[in-house]
DNA sequence: GTGAAAGCGCTAACAT
DNA sequence: ATGTTAGCGCTTTCAC
């Protein structure tokens, strides 16, 4: 009785291709896999010959054998917290353009919350992938990914504080930005200025960077915190119309509102316009993301983020780090900034 | 000299834990992993140890060979086309619940484009992931999900032509819906209809559903297709806007519009309404989608969708195929509906 | 140019 | 209650 009658089994393996051409295994996977390192091709004809079983029995590669063996996944992922938004699609889009020349695919892990993060990170910590992008604001204690970098695991993380010791990072001053958009609305004379938060941060302890830039941009100011001006809603787009719409209806309503995405910034214009309001006369609006969005807006948006979204550096960082997951880490600049619009048309 | 002193490896091993421990290996695994089947627990002495030794080590348990034993990855993914939108962040959030509950691990398998399609799939040809649930209107030939499911990958695809064969199929009968949609603008006595598309759907030769029931609802009626009304668009906000301003503007601007988006359709309203036109009045808009925002938008817009997003059957489909992938296919029903709100307050 | 064989790190029978 | 052992399916020396 020859090997190939073992009990049967559900997909074909290399072995099965090897009885059908007649060669070792070791040929199919020399045929499919390419002889790295080695310049000794296989025979015209047998890679014929196995590239037909192949095809005949429709083989497909067991993806944890080969990843056991080689120690590589192909496979690099983003990290980032649920909703998705236009700058994040762009990096994935970017990502996946040049890890196809790598021959690596990209997934996504959306964390929703801290408490999840824990299980759903064992997609990171187990190798399931080469490397991986941690997006901005991700749902992960800080602690979290330094223990991950310091597991080996390749990682370049948008983060203004983390250490750059075992990963790269991304800085984006998000803070500085932030502060000097309240900043300025402050100077142009709003002293009831509200702030539409991520529904996760007011949920925090330590509540998020952009939170305490509003609190730092009032305080330098002199101006008291109104904590009735404080409210979520930035995730989703009808809480913050909803929220806006309740501020305005107030006895003391704001006359600026600063929100902490685009998203929201501009559900907030719409609730103004809705109710009658002018903007940015009757109610001024800042956003965070500096999204295309915001420039089709009535009036265009005046918002804080990158000025531009070529992350060729952020990805090179990734496969350098992949390639050389000792290599010491690096610190990019990305500063965020203001970018103001005056009422356009 | 004990098995010890192998050639130091970056990450700790299950049997580094073993010997630092001072059980065997096996040990460890029913430690960390449990003894399936079996009732034999291990000695609470001996869990300490082995525990304490996998902290002090920093193990983390490998999980290409964890899966290449166990012929299962606990993770799951959720195939789609970006841009991402509300509806689908409340069926990945939904699938993450369930997922927890199984030990299972959530991630998205973004996929832009067909010609990418074929490499990005690898994810599911070669096991990556234990099953997967397919989006509607994915950028995928249905020739290749046909492909994936003969492969024996567990599968439950959101599409209204595939054959439920090896597979599960979630029906949402989109074409009805959108020319029933499509029908109610022409009843209202709008003759120029335009249709804002996915940008993909007008680049396929055999363009999809959406495009195909607007065509199917004008003829029906008697109605010419005026090429210059079916745009792209549907996919981005700013684009929407542009191109319904670009719209409006023409010499014989359309008094309706159909979008393939609900995100498109409420960009179309605030292009209108940027431009000085009542709607409905001026330029009546229906959406695809039943998602929330349209709630808020003034006036409330008219679209077609799901009635409710309660995805437990879809997700319990999923995880009954992983348990027994031989399972005939089922089908299941989703219809969409037209959903009509007039202007609210 | 091709094959034999030794593992990658883990789990699960089976033995003790 | 714990250890021994035989693989999971693949890649990669090394020998021919």
């Amino acid at each position: 009785m020859s090997k190939s009658s073992k009990t049967p089994r559900s997909r074909p393996i290399q072995r099965d291709v090897a009885e059908r051409a007649g060669v070792s295994s070791a040929t199919v996977s020399y045929v499919l896999s390419g002889r790295r390192g080695r310049a000794n091709p296989v025979s015209e004809e047998t890679r014929v010959r196995v590239l037909d079983a192949v095809k005949e029995l429709g083989y497909q590669s067991n993806h944890a054998a080969r990843s056991l063996r080689r120690h590589r996944t192909d496979i690099v992922a983003v990290v980032h917290r649920p909703p998705s938004n236009p700058w994040l699609e762009e990096l994935i889009e970017q990502l996946h353009r040049s890890a196809v020349e790598r021959g690596c695919s990209v997934i996504t892990v959306p964390i929703a919350s801290r408490d999840r993060a824990e299980t759903v990170l064992r997609v990171l910590r187990e190798r399931f992938v080469d490397g991986a992008i941690i997006a901005p604001d991700p749902a992960i204690d800080p602690a979290q990914v330094r223990a991950l970098a310091a597991g080996g695991l390749p990682l370049v993380a948008f983060d203004d504080t983390l250490t750059a010791r075992r990963l790269d990072v991304v800085r984006l001053a998000q803070e500085e930005a932030c502060r000097s958009a309240v900043c300025y609305l402050i100077e142009q004379g709003h002293r009831r200025i509200a702030y539409l938060a991520h529904d996760e941060e007011l949920a925090l302890d330590g509540h998020g960077v952009k939170f305490a830039a509003y609190r730092k941009a009032l305080s330098d100011n002199g101006i008291e915190l109104d904590p009735a001006l404080v409210v979520p809603g930035a995730d989703f787009r009808p809480d913050a119309y909803a929220q806006v719409q309740k501020l305005l209806r107030g006895s003391t309503p704001p006359t600026a509102i600063f929100s902490a995405s685009d998203r929201a910034a501009i559900n907030a214009i719409w609730a103004a316009r809705d109710a009658g309001l002018g903007v940015p006369d009757d109610l001024a609006v800042i956003g965070v993301g500096n999204t295309k969005e915001g420039e089709s807006v009535q009036p265009a948006l005046t918002t804080v983020g990158t000025p531009q979204t070529d992350f060729s550096q952020v990805i090179d960082a990734l496969w350098e780090r992949i390639d050389d997951p000792t290599r010491s880490g690096r610190e990019l600049l990305e500063p965020w900034r203001l970018v103001t619009r005056s009422p356009h048309d």
